[in-house]
RNA sequence: GGGCAGGUGGCCGAGCGGCCAAUGGCAUCAGACUGUAAAUCUGACGGUUAACACCUACGGGGGUUCAAAUCCCUCCCUGCCCA
């Protein structure tokens, strides 16, 4: 049996680790308290979160307990690290909203009951923090100098866009929160996107410094496509992991369309199959890579949206080999018959399924021969569907070579 | 607080009184080729319109002019230098 931590290494979550051995000997002695955080940015995250849920996960199958943290209290102000502008702060409100969203998509991968992980608000104790008592006790072990030399500072400080107050202090939050974690619930790891390393790395400090005690960290490779694209945006913009968002087919279709290049990577990060099924997978060639690629689909969206609709998604991707699918999990519109008993434009339709974002748009389309109906393309501006068009009171649109809509008539 | 340079379409970035719905690049969309892949090539890329035409748009507001993204005033924002 493999640790976890060669686990996660061997998968590749691995970028950077603090005093790799002792955490190596101390996740085999005892189950770890560890925890990660997340931004409250959105109601929902978004695949590019997977990284670290998958790498949460691994080790709660390991039986150590995670700490899923919302950085309620810092998204009042913002990371630095990596960004280029100042991030737009949040409401209180809009926190609190968004931290409940959150929290329901990682309880689809890990538990949170309060026993075998937690989830905590870091707002609970960064907001009522008192300015002077906060510098007197925390600020007092931090370095300027040592904090400017870090890189997510130093890009910012060189560059043009420069770094206010607020942002600077981040860090010193952030090591908090662990120092924190680290009082109150023996937390001894903190994991992270690597862009976290030197804030991690503050966190250990602050341990050191005021509880004398060792703790650790370990960051994950800052996740890009093949073609060096941030992970998780499609055309459509980004990928969530919420169905309202993003639609369990949509979520399929994403993971079935990668390069080929990222198969077995991603199949290593985004499911739990076993190594050696992965670079099975992952050793195929050509065409045969789509297999990899169904698999990854399937078990991504099983792991978010369950067995059931892994199904669904799955059968309706039978449209695109011609197969027998089931179109009831692609997006649908619903239009009323009368619509139909008169007459409705190809065009019209197109901007009504959203398939189209105007009329001219839909035109455009139409011109260039991307409108296809029922599996025909339509090179007609002015086309006119009726009634007869219909199949069993439906309609199968398709916009270019991947994107289906059924039309379904009320 | 003072001096300077800027804020242009999803992003970068030209334009600096009419020929500007605004060069170019990226991204995006469609077509060809394919394997629901990549790369490549071709075309499209504000909106309404069958079309003429019209409407909206170059940080906000006001003004000059027959005519402004382009000139003037003012406000807001960003960066640089000085204090």
């Amino acid at each position: 049996m493999p640790s976890v931590l060669e686990t996660l290494r061997e998968r590749g979550f691995v970028q950077q680790c603090t005093d790799e051995s002792g955490l190596q000997e101390l996740l085999a002695k005892k189950a770890v308290n560890f925890y990660c955080g997340f931004d409250p940015t959105a109601e929902s995250l978004h695949c590019g979160s997977l990284m670290p849920i998958m790498a949460m996960a691994h080790l709660q199958r390991a039986g150590h307990k995670p700490i899923a943290i919302i950085g309620g209290g810092t998204a009042m102000i913002g990371d630095p690290s990596g960004k280029t502008d100042l991030r737009k702060m949040l409401t209180p409100d809009e926190i609190g909203r968004n931290g409940q969203g959150i929290l329901g998509q990682l309880q689809r991968y890990l538990t949170l009951d309060g026993t075998k992980g937690l989830f905590v608000n870091n707002a609970d104790w960064l907001m009522p923090l008192r300015y002077i008592d906060f510098l007197r006790e925390i600020g007092r072990h931090f370095k300027v100098n040592e904090m400017i030399r870090a890189e997510a500072y130093r890009q910012r400080l060189e560059r043009e866009e420069g770094l206010t107050f607020i942002e600077f202090n981040y860090q010193l939050l952030q090591a908090y929160d662990y120092l924190l974690l680290n009082r109150q619930q023996g937390c001894r790891l903190q994991i992270g996107g690597d862009d976290q390393w030197s804030n991690i790395l503050a966190g250990l400090d602050l341990i050191r410094k005021d509880q004398g005690k060792q703790s650790y960290g370990l960051t994950f490779p800052l996740l890009t496509t093949a073609r060096g694209e941030k992970m998780g945006k499609t055309a459509g913009g980004a990928v969530w992991l919420s169905e309202e968002r993003t639609s369990p087919y949509a979520f399929y279709q994403y993971w079935v369309n990668v390069d080929d290049r990222d198969v077995e990577r991603f199949l290593a990060y985004f499911t739990f199959l076993p190594m050696d099924e992965v670079r099975q997978l992952g050793k195929a060639e050509g065409a045969a890579l789509n297999d990899g690629k169904r698999v990854l689909a399937y078990e991504a969206t099983r792991l978010c949206h369950g067995e059931e609709e892994a199904e669904k998604a799955k059968k309706a991707a039978e449209v695109f080999v011609g197969g027998d699918a089931d179109l009831s999990a692609i997006p649908t519109t619903n239009v009323e018959r009368d619509a139909f008993a008169a007459g409705i434009g190809l065009v019209d339709l197109l901007v009504k399924t959203g398939l189209a974002d105007s009329k001219k748009a839909a035109k455009r389309l139409i011109e260039q021969g991307g409108a296809y109906v029922e599996g025909v393309a339509v090179s007609d501006v002015n086309h006119v569907l009726r009634e007869d068009a219909l199949k069993d009171g439906a309609l199968l649109l398709r916009q270019g070579k991947k994107k289906y809509h059924r039309v379904v008539v009320d």
